[in-house]
DNA sequence: ATTGAAATTGATAAATCGTCTCAAAAAGAA
DNA sequence: TTCTTTTTGAGACGATTTATCAATTTCAAT
């Protein structure tokens, strides 16, 4: 029994719903998927190069794409690569990064997000994700 | 005079810190740039097609990458392309982004960027720039 | 104003990242 | 098993951005 069985039950769901197949690829890619925080395409690539040396860089493109259209991935465009963040356990992902070290703290914070509600409702929008970074130095770098 | 005086001078302080030279096509730039309040470097390169036909795309990144180093400007990545914000004027530059028509709509709040202080002294950062974006659709798309 | 070292430019080649194509393979319902 | 549909892997392709490099421009020192 899986750590991850409702994430599981949540795509196979996804993929009935929707005419797709449950492949071992795709099951290979999710379990992989779901040990991390967020990930890039190309890393998961050779990481998964080990268990699996034929799995194509193609098959986890679409693949992490179609956990975002699932609801358990989302991307985020970092620098010239894309993210693919882990948002099956938390709502939203947020991030401090330290411009100095690199080092990149994740937060939570309800209050921001209720603002930004009020904000896109002010504006007639309708929120489905949001992407907030928060740049400065880390309290290492600061001296 | 020019309406843009201080950020004329604000670049040209940064280029004699750093050996560079004022040039006719960075001052053509910059002075397009200037009018705008985000641009793709593509989009730029038509814009100034007009002004001076030579002027090569190359420059034009070169140039608004200098911009971000000099603090004018800020690179943001959206969809496949990346968005020169003009930040010369607010501090801040957060967006409201329709996932379907790609409308941007600007806006600022303190109440969320006071919060946002708050996350950030709790981790021990201290904060130079950030990034806001909230992706949903416009109240026409929701149609 | 002229000179000369250093920086910049324009044109294009190259790199990067992600998607598309398509024949072969796999999934899964009948 | 059979048949239809979806998926895969490999590489081609497309879009965007950066690197290369000879020619040009800037600008400080004559």
């Amino acid at each position: 029994m899986s750590k991850h069985q409702k994430e599981i039950t949540a795509l196979k769901e996804h993929l009935g719903k929707h005419q797709l197949k449950c492949t071992r690829q795709r099951e290979l890619i999710l379990d992989a998927f779901l040990k991390q925080e967020h990930i890039t395409a190309e890393a998961m690539y050779h990481q998964l190069a080990k268990k699996d040396p034929h799995l194509g860089l193609a098959t986890i493109y679409r693949t992490l794409n179609l956990f975002c259209e699932a609801g358990l991935a989302q991307a985020r465009h970092f620098g010239t690569q894309t993210q693919y963040d882990n948002v099956s356990h938390k709502g939203h992902h947020d991030h401090l990064i330290c411009t100095d070290c690199g080092k990149i703290v994740e937060f939570e914070n309800c209050d921001i997000e209720r603002l930004q509600e009020e904000v896109a409702a002010r504006n007639g929008f309708t929120i489905k994700t949001h992407r907030l970074e928060l740049y400065g130095l880390c309290s290492r770098c600061r001296h």
